[in-house]
DNA sequence: AATGAATGAGAATTCATTCAT
DNA sequence: AATGAATGAATTCTCATTCAT
């Protein structure tokens, strides 16, 4: 295992990874990675030891990045249903700045190229989210169910409606509101 | 006249990828579909004549019996929440037998080799599924959202779902049901 | 080796080589031919039992066509000059005639599918021509060389003479004219 | 820096080019080549993007080659007739040491694998030698035509008498002086 | 550590030829 | 005899990874 020197060289190698990976999916040669990112095509194997190393780390890191949007303005004081608002407000938005990233996270979800390890370290990260949630619960119908399902769900609902926030902007913002709207019925309601 | 084309080839073609994409991902050769079909290399590309045609066909062809199965036993002349549930059943149900099926098409669905003509064609036989579901949001948060939206929500849900009954099978029948509870809360609630 | 039936399909396959070897090379696939020729791809194998069979067959056939034109007016009768003149006008025209068959005889003349055997028959229905232009050589340079010396060099020379009538057709019947003056000068003067 | 790409490696494919090429003509792989090169089959790929890439660089290799072998000793000094006779000679015995370059030109020649670009690159080098002919031209039949004709029959010519003198070596010596004054009464004859 | 040339195991086709109909 | 599907060896080119500089 190499010892990189540089972060930054680190950080523009995933950068073009997702670049490149969103325009031409995760089979994508790594030459056109190394180009984009302003080095040689041997130089990312001093960062990552194969690509199926790249594609684990920009995994982690893409959610990382997701959890610390999430986090960033978490206002663990507010009501339960102000905070799972937040949580809905700042998926979605960070889903509609980043494009790329969630096109990227798209395939690599279900590539059989991310190791369990690196699923399992991923998801670790919103184990904060899900026991709020699971307060939510405590009356709705899936009050029986673990956190993790309704993460599912608010992830599955949220992705739904990014793609139609997408597909018609001037919406956007009604489509935010009932998406959650709809996400709290499903899970919150007595 | 030669030897005819055969019907049956060509499926043994298409249940060989299904297979083989499922084991190995989309991008495993087609060296190794031929063979598990028991045909030769060559065989599958009189059949498709190109691997990204198969891959479309394959995809269509997946959605088209997933549609089969979900209209099979349609009760159109049931009330609203009872046909909802019977195609939130049906699609469950044929997601948790065609494990591979849906595996395949969860990747074929975010690779860019799926032309937008086969998604048009693929989403056109589920017309009726939405506009039933249209109905059944009258009174619902999202009474002025496009039908295709709530069948996006409802696949969200059911595939969110489904892998949870993949991993805890003993509590298969409990997801089932309050993920229906879940959507139809999310939908049609006043 | 097959026993055609069929002569006209023999020569629909012949005609349809020609046409396609002319516009892709002789590399071009037996199956275009074929199609050309409005029969099915094995067919083709009943007439030529393999492509290098007919590939010779063709180069005979070409050849056998060029010296059928040069004799079919030949005048045996007139001088010397007036039966090179002849000759090497026969030969000039039927090469801006059939400028198919000239490209595909230039291919298979340098390819080595065509064997020894093919050259020498085809050669072979060019002796009257050559012996004819030994007479005309008697007081030349060329007066000891053989007789095929000089009809290379009548074929150099015109091969050469129509590139530059094709190139500038309006100049067509002035290069002609004294591409044969100076194939004339080369091996008959003083 | 990384290891340079090597001028030595690029002339040992173009060597192997010729060598398999003449064996096995045009077609033959480039696994072949590379193979004879003493390298990988990928590193070829490196010194030439495509194999027409290659065959195109091949062939204005060779004719920059047979340039240079006519320009090395040209008496420019000289009077027509020497020059004209200095150039034919060049020719006429690089043609003969290089048989198998002779042989794959031939079949570049008549490729449509090579670009019209490459033509005229490769016979810009020629020019000077053109219009040295045209001065020798100027009382001949051919006074009024190109000096790309003029051209055209000294190859012409100059390639049928190497014909000869490869199958007839004892009479090398008469050929190559028959033929030049054939090419000379043919086109500078009064 | 950085570079990019070298490597060689694939991978998707292609195509002459065979053979069932 | 004619048809065209079936065959599988062969071909060009790609690309992750290694390694000389």
């Amino acid at each position: 295992m190499a010892r990189p020197r540089s972060e930054d060289k680190r950080n523009a190698l995933l950068a073009a990874a997702v670049q490149v990976f969103a325009e031409d999916g995760i089979s994508a040669p790594t030459a056109r990675i190394a180009k984009v990112a302003g080095v040689a095509e041997g130089t990312l194997f001093t960062y990552f030891s194969t690509k199926d190393e790249l594609l684990n780390q920009l995994y982690m890191e893409i959610k990382r990045e997701l959890r610390e949007a999430m986090l960033s303005t978490y206002p663990r004081a507010a009501d339960i249903k102000q905070r799972a608002s937040h949580v809905w407000r700042e998926y979605v938005d960070w889903g509609l700045v980043n494009v790329d990233k969630r096109k990227v996270v798209a395939q690599l979800a279900v590539s059989d190229r991310i190791t369990d390890d690196t699923r399992a370290v991923a998801s670790a990260g919103f184990a904060e989210f899900q026991s709020m949630l699971q307060e939510s619960m405590a009356k709705g119908v899936l009050r029986e169910h673990p956190p993790a399902y309704v993460g599912a769900i608010l992830v599955a609902i949220a992705e739904a409606t990014m793609d139609f926030m997408l597909k018609e902007p001037a919406a956007a913002d009604q489509y935010r509101a009932a998406g959650f709207e709809a996400f709290w019925r499903a899970v919150a309601s007595a």
